[in-house]
DNA sequence: CGCTTGACGTACA
DNA sequence: TTGTACGCCAAGC
């Protein structure tokens, strides 16, 4: 597709989280990759909270490990956990009895 | 108009 | 191996 305008960036983001399939969570790293740079990961969680307000699901994004990372941008810090909970996600505990998502499970590749 | 912060990740010392 | 620094892009002050 052509490219439109410099902010454009957010909306490939809000492009590759609105096709997350159900039940499927996929990282910052790579919709960043898949953006083109992998270190762009930080701009994509800002896209990411304008996501959370465009109504996308941007709770299927995860950071590497797997955290749920943008919890405060749902109004709750349990609203993101329920969610995929509710979508058939599975979680996994980490290595600090955090509750992560199974990204090894569910995990989405943007292009898929 | 310029500096700092921010839902991360990779590279290097 | 662990810790620190840098890079990406946009918004806020």
């Amino acid at each position: 597709m052509a490219a439109k305008s410099p902010s454009d960036f957010f909306e490939r983001v809000w492009e590759v989280v609105a096709e997350i399939p159900f039940g499927s969570v996929t990282t910052y790293g790579h919709i960043a990759a898949h953006l083109g740079s992998k270190r762009a990961a930080r701009t994509v969680g800002w896209a990411l909270r304008a996501a959370a307000q465009s109504g996308l699901p941007c709770h299927r994004v995860v950071n590497r490990y797997g955290g749920l990372s943008g919890h405060a941008a749902f109004g709750g810090p349990h609203v993101m956990e329920d969610l995929l909970r509710s979508e058939g996600v599975s979680f996994v505990d980490g290595e600090n009895d955090v509750p992560c998502v199974d990204i090894k499970q569910h995990l989405w590749v943007p292009g898929t």
